[in-house]
This record gives C-alpha cells, structure tokens and sequence, in this order.
DNA sequence: ATAGGGTTAG
C-alpha cells in the first residue's frame, strides 16, 4: 500500500481510540434507558410512521440519539414529508441541534432533492464544519448547478474552512463548461498543497475533470500517478477516451488495464461498448458481450442499452433486437437506441412499427422523435415522417427543438421540397445550422436544383469556408448541369481559401484487426496486392457500366491523374482489400470516418453486382447496405 | 455523516 494511503487510515484509526473511552465509562456504570430508546429499534426496522408516532408523543423528551435514528431513517427512504416532521418537532420542542444533527437535517434536505430548504439550513447553522459544506456542494453538483456549488467552495474557504478529500472529489464534479478547466487547475493545485492529489477519489474526479476539457494527456498524467486504482479510476480513463472519439486509445487502455487485472462494473463495460460501436468493431464487441455474460452481472438497462446500441452501430440489428427482446425491462432509452439502430439502416417501416408499440408502454422524449424523424427520412418515409412531427407538436404538446427542426428540413429535401425546406428554416425559432444548409445543399445535389443549391452554397461558403465537403457538392451540381465553367470557377476559390479538413478515414476489421486506410495511402504492408487488386475492379465494373465521377475530385490536376486520385479514396482501397482477405460470400464491413463520396457509392455498387458481394458501409451519417448493386439509402444521404 | 466513472440523440 502506498505511504499516503497509511496516514489516511491512521487518521481514522485515531478518531476512533479516541471514542473509546466514553464507551468503556458507558459500560462500567449503566444508566437507565433513555426515554426516546425505542425509536432506534422501530426506524431499523423500517417502521418509520410508528417512530414518527412515538417521537410526537414523547414530545420534548426527543434526545440526541432518537433525532439521529429518525433522520437517518429519513435519509435512507427520501422521506421528504418525513424529515420535515422531524425538523418541525425539533423547533417545537425548542431543542438545539448539534453541528452534527443540524448537518444531518441538510443532508436530509439534500438527499430529498430540497436544496433551497438545505440552503436554508446552512445558513442558519451558527456552526458548520467540513461536512455540513460538503454536503450542500454535493447537492448543487448533482443536480448540475455548477456555478452554486463552486460559488459555495469559494465561501467556505473564505469562511477559514479547508476542504477535505470529499469536498475536493465532489467539487472538482463542477468544474464543467468554459470555464470548467480553468477552475478544476486551481483546485487541483489546492489538491497537491493538501496532499490529496493522489487520493483515489479526487484523483478520479480529477482526471474526469481534465477528459471533460479534453485535455486528455493531462488526466492520463493525473491516472499513471496515482497509487492505487480500482473501478472506478479506471473507468474513468477509458470513459474519457471514448467521450473524446478516441475510440482505438480507450480500448488500447483496456486491454492493459484488464491484463494487469482490472475489476469491470456495468459502468466499464458501457463505456467500453461505447468505444467499440465508434470502431464498429464487431468481433471486439461480441468479446466484451461474451466477458460480460461470463461476469454474471445482475440485469442493468444501461448495460443492455450500451449492448443494442454497440450491436447496430456493428451493423448487427439482428443482435441488438435480440438483446431488446430479451431485457427484463426497458428505460425510454433502450427504445431510443433501438429506433435509431433501424433508422441508420434505412429501416423506416421498422422504425415506424417499433414505435407505435413503444407509444403502448413509455412516453416518447425529444430524442425518440428525433430518432423517428430520422429515421423516416434516411427510410424514405416522407409523407409519416411529416406526421410525426405534428403528432409531436400537436398531439403530444412537445416543443421542437433545433435538431428536430433539422430532421423536418431533411425530409422535406428529400421530398425535392426544396423550397418548402427554406420557408421552414426561415421561420422556425433558430438560427440555421451548417448541417441544415449542408442537407439542403445534398437535396439541391439529388434534385438537380442549381439555383437554390448556388445560393445555399453561398450560404455555406460564408459560414464555413473550411469546409472542402461543400465545394465538392457544389461542384457536383454544376457537372450535373454540365456548367464547366463553373466547375472550374469552384476549383479557383478552393485554391484560393486554403482548405483543409479532416482527412477521409475508411477501415476494415479482417482477424481481429483494424486495417485503416486514408487516400492514396501506401503504408499497408500488402499496398502492392491492393492497389492491383483496384485495377483490376476498376476494369471489370467500367465494362459493366461504371464510369467514374470526376467532378467529385476538385484538384487542379488533369483528368488522368482525377482518375488515379478518385481510385486512391479510401473507401476503395478498403473495398479491394476487404474483396482480397474475407471468405467469399461473407459480407463485407467497411466504416468511414467522413460521409462518402458520389463516386465511391457509385464505385461500391457496381462492384456488389459485378462480383456478387454484399456490401455494408458505415459513413458518418447511416448505413449503406449495398446488395447486388442497390444500396438501402437509395441514392439519397 | 459528506465523495469519484455512466447508455440513446446531436
């Protein structure tokens, strides 16, 4: 055991020896009971309302000890109604609590969700220690008053009162939003002055802390020092991998963590499905669900919702309804995760059918109608689509809101309502969003609308001129209208605002192993086998018909060195080498960091009919299942 | 007495 861990216990050791003697002079010379001794045996017994009896008939005869089994009893239950009965009796009786009654009386208020009446208590308090501010930190944090429960430190170290290792892991839960990180470093140098920065407690709160800044390199720092780890550090720094999207980093920490003898709870486990659906790492996946079966844990919904939802984003629906099927109850949130499983597979009647069952047993929240409206919209389903939304509004009195409000804009779009799209996003109580443009702009791209689409693309140009996605639509639309001039004018101003994105990003999970491509990548070992293996379906599919989009490359480069760039995308390299190392016949599972390109689309559908593969590609946006030439999206995304 | 990690959607 680490050094610091001692003093820790020898603290509480001490506290303890020095409880001792009242004890033995308790024993040496036995008093007659106290008056209020039978309220103790009644409240551990679970009979509450008869202690609550016996207080009100013994009236001022409530000592120290009856007060603090009655509160007690009220704490563990969250009788609000309750505990007001004790504190009323108090003042009744005119009998003065102690600091540590008083504080027990807040933490009563606080555990009941009555902050204002806790408030209150605290204040009144003539004395209060470590605890008594603790507790009402805890009760702002928890229910995510942020600024209260840091304004509220701010006061007792003000009032001369030095925090402990609670008040340090409690408040350092606040310190979340703007200026989160700015006041989480000033308590944690607090913490390394106090000495309690390698405290398990604080260390994790801490280095959540610093996740939830996205200073990941800091809380790794704050885990690889700290002495002793369980669960919950744990936890934490694989959760705060995966809040960040660094889904290969989470489970890399894992696997060290769990070689080295990690205890897992539902909680790890959620946060490592997590991770896995962001890889869309199937055959990791039914690993971890298999450990988890093997854990024989007991049935937790947020565990079984992590499985459906880790499961669909795999692209394995079956499994996830399996498990959905099978769960002992359901949270509005397993509905959730299950209709926007469907939703991203272009399921719409699915998503439509699961619904109307869901209505029969829970309230739908803002998320299942998001869920639903995209779900409708990536199925085709206008015109129901369109219903929802008034069922929602109209039927169920819930108030859109912006990303709602995006899911109408996209169904229309894909109704070719493009105009109709427009009046909404101009009357609707929100600014318009890029992602609203940017879906409108796909609308103008599938319905050959060239005038709405330019000026939308203006739109998008002034808001987000980093963004080389929106001139390669717009580039789109003109090649379709066979406005060549403009093609070229488009390629101008790309040169001219020096874009960068995030690199597009496609990978294949072929034994147990992620093989990740970028474009024009040269840095796998089996490159040679790949590239030829491209040629070769690029030769088989153009006598089928396929003839390569070159408007969806925008260098300024001749239409040679087009092709050679349009066959280097990612998406490609991963088809050919996903084509090369599976078993024939098996589908082939391909996920892309970015939303993918006409051209390879185009590119994958051909080859499912040319080679008779089934194709499963996973974008950022849905699933393209592509079988025998025809894709689920139906050319829409 | 008071404390840390948490699933859908975007």
């Amino acid at each position: 055991m680490h050094g610091r861990s001692r003093v820790f216990l020898l603290r509480r050791i001490h506290l303890k020896d020095s409880d001792r003697p009242r004890q033995l002079s308790c024993q040496t010379s036995p008093s007659p009971l106290p008056p209020d001794s039978n309220l103790k045996p009644l409240c551990l017994q679970g009979r509450l309302h008869e202690a609550l009896l016996g207080m009100a008939t013994l009236g001022a005869e409530v000592r120290f000890h009856g007060y603090d089994a009655l509160l007690t009893a009220c704490i563990d239950r969250r009788a609000f109604l309750e505990g007001q009965l004790v504190h009323a009796h108090m003042i009744k009786s005119q009998y003065l609590p102690s600091v540590y009654l008083a504080t027990r009386l807040l933490i009563m208020y606080v555990k009941c969700d009555s902050l204002n009446d806790a408030r209150h208590m605290l204040e009144a308090m003539p004395e209060r220690n470590v605890v008594s501010w603790t507790a009402m930190i805890s009760g702002y944090s928890q229910k995510g008053h942020c600024a209260e429960a840091l304004g509220l430190f701010v006061k007792m170290m003000e009032a001369g009162q030095l925090p402990d290792e609670y008040t340090l892991a409690t408040v350092l839960t606040s310190c979340t939003g703007p200026f989160g990180p700015k006041h989480g470093r000033q308590i944690h140098s607090l913490a390394l002055k106090t000495n309690f920065d390698s405290h398990m407690f604080v260390g994790s709160s801490l280095l959540d802390m610093y996740a939830k800044a996205s200073e990941i390199e800091d809380a790794r720092r704050v885990f690889d020092i700290l002495p002793d780890r369980d669960v919950v550090s744990c936890t934490a720094i694989i959760s705060g991998y995966a809040q960040l999207g660094l889904d290969a980093e989470a489970l890399e920490v894992f696997k060290l963590l769990h070689k080295e003898g990690m205890d897992c709870n539902y909680v790890t486990f959620s946060c490592l499905l997590n991770a896995l659906s962001g890889l869309a790492a199937l055959d990791y996946g039914r690993q971890v669900h298999g450990l988890v079966i093997r854990c024989e844990l007991p049935f937790y919904v947020v565990l079984q919702n992590s499985l459906i939802d880790m499961y669909s984003k795999c692209g394995s629906l079956i499994y996830s309804r399996k498990i959905f099927d099978n769960m002992l109850e359901r949270s509005v949130i397993s509905w959730n995760a299950m209709l926007a499983g469907y939703g991203k597979h272009g399921l719409g009647s699915e998503v439509v059918r699961l619904f109307k069952s869901m209505v029969q047993e829970v309230r739908p929240d803002g998320v299942s109608f998001k869920a639903v409206l995209s779900g409708c919209s990536h199925g085709g389903l206008v015109d129901e689509g369109l219903d929802f939304f008034d069922f929602m509004v109209n039927d169920q009195r819930m108030k859109p809101d912006i990303g709602h409000y995006g899911c109408v804009i996209d169904l229309l779009g894909r109704a070719g309502r493009i105009e109709k799209a427009l009046d909404l996003m101009k009357c609707m109580p929100f600014e318009p969003t890029t992602a609203m443009w940017g879906s409108l702009l796909g609308a103008c791209r599938v319905h050959a609308n060239v005038s709405i689409g330019e000026f939308v693309a203006q739109k998008l140009l002034d808001i987000e001129p980093e963004n080389s996605g929106n001139f390669v639509i717009l580039s789109n639309i003109y090649a379709a209208a066979g406005r060549w001039q403009d093609v070229a004018r488009v390629r101008e101003l790309m040169k001219e605002r020096t874009v960068t994105k995030e690199p597009g990003r496609s990978w294949i999970n072929l034994d147990k192993t992620m093989h990740t491509f970028y474009s024009s990548d040269r840095s796998h070992p089996q490159r040679e086998q790949i590239y030829a293996k491209i040629l070769e379906l690029y030769e088989r599919i153009k006598e089928a018909g396929y003839v390569p989009d070159l408007s969806c490359v925008l260098h300024d480069v001749d239409d040679e060195q087009k092709e050679s760039m349009l066959l280097g995308h990612s998406e490609k390299l991963a088809i050919a080498f996903g084509l090369m190392g599976s078993t024939p016949c098996k589908l082939i599972r391909i996920t892309k960091n970015l939303r993918i390109c006409v051209d390879c689309h185009n590119f994958a559908k051909y080859v499912s009919k040319v080679y008779a593969r089934d194709i499963s590609l996973r974008d950022s946006n849905r699933f393209h299942l592509i079988v025998r030439g025809t894709c689920t999206c139906r050319d829409y995304w």
